[in-house]
DNA sequence: ATAATATTAGAATACTCATTCTATAATAAC
DNA sequence: GTTATTATAGAATGAGTATTCTAATATTAT
């Protein structure tokens, strides 16, 4: 039998994010991450193949990780305020951290990220605004916005807003500014 | 007297800005910058000096473009209607041409761009966020928003409605979409 | 202990990158 | 035409990149 490894491949995939998170794709070099996960540069290649599947590797562990945080409050699936209690969540994440969206980034850098990244950028994009019309829908039931008002366009809405959001966090560190925004925006709802 | 210059700056300077645009500052190479502008390279380095400042180059030019095009309704300030013509001219833009903006595209690659892009991305969104609340407040001295509504607030709001839209564009092509999310977005004001 | 396998550290490879250099050609005032 | 200046084409440089390879070390079932 064989040595056992030396390293958890969670705690390896976590680091390996923050740094792709941070930088992107093309930035972040192989150095970087073997510096950062403190794996073997050997052991890298032998559990993710390249470069690509390690990304690969990392995005998939951000949306496992979006899909538990973030997606809890919409899958109660309550009304509105499962909404409200996403985006509050969202903005103080972003506020958090500092660091955006994984997802928006990766849909930003569109050009030099590895083809099957933007199948799950689309998938991930798509699973939301599922996510925001099952809401919106048993809002309307409850009464909580009109029956004629159009779900599908208000869900898009909101998507939108999601990524505006995490844009504006980059740029704008104050908490005040993301909570104003979210105020504004969900009034209308 | 030396041999006269055989491109324009303004033509060089066009071509390097889509480049830029559209991969990035990482992942666009001088290489391929001499190429799609077919000057020289010697040239290149000696109009811009090296690769930051051709980038600098760009985005200083790009704020021209924005400038001109986006912000003419702006200054209009005629109330709520610049508002709607501008979001209108945002919109039909960013499905055209499907780059998205540079300068949002710049903020989400913040860490590997020159620090001066950095700043330059600032002045443009405060730049932004200023215009909007003067078409606001002309809205409210018209009557058109009540009068207790918080500009800033909504300023804030419309910058991140831009940022929500341009980053959208990126992924979903399709005009209707950009368009709903627009109209349900203006519907409060 | 031995054999079989895995991990490790880091050297080696091949390639791409930004930048500089060199030699040649073009221009225009004199 | 000569001279000074600049543009051009592309080779040369040196650093950085992803990836592979090598040799040594560690582990465990036998």
């Amino acid at each position: 039998m064989a040595r056992p490894r030396e390293f958890d491949r969670k705690e390896v995939l976590k680091k390996a994010t923050f740094a792709f998170w941070d930088k992107g794709y093309e930035a972040t070099s192989m150095d970087e991450l073997v510096t950062v996960t403190g794996l073997n540069r050997g052991s890298m290649y032998n559990l993710f193949g390249n470069k690509e599947g390690l990304f690969l590797a990392t995005i998939d562990n951000y949306f496992d990780f979006i899909h538990e945080t973030f997606g809890a409050p919409l899958r109660k699936a309550e009304g509105l305020s499962s909404i409200r209690e996403y985006f509050a969540l969202v903005g103080g994440k972003l506020c958090k951290y500092g660091r955006g969206c994984f997802f928006t980034n990766s849909a930003i850098e569109t050009k030099s990220v590895p083809k099957a990244v933007n199948q799950r950028v689309h998938v991930y994009f798509r699973a939301q605004h599922e996510l925001f019309s099952k809401c919106l829908k048993v809002a309307q039931e409850k009464g909580e916005i009109p029956a004629n008002r159009d779900i599908q366009q208000i869900s898009s809405y909101l998507v939108c807003l999601t990524q505006g959001l995490t844009v504006m966090s980059k740029l704008n560190k104050q908490t005040k500014t993301i909570q104003d925004v979210i105020d504004v925006a969900l009034e209308q709802l």
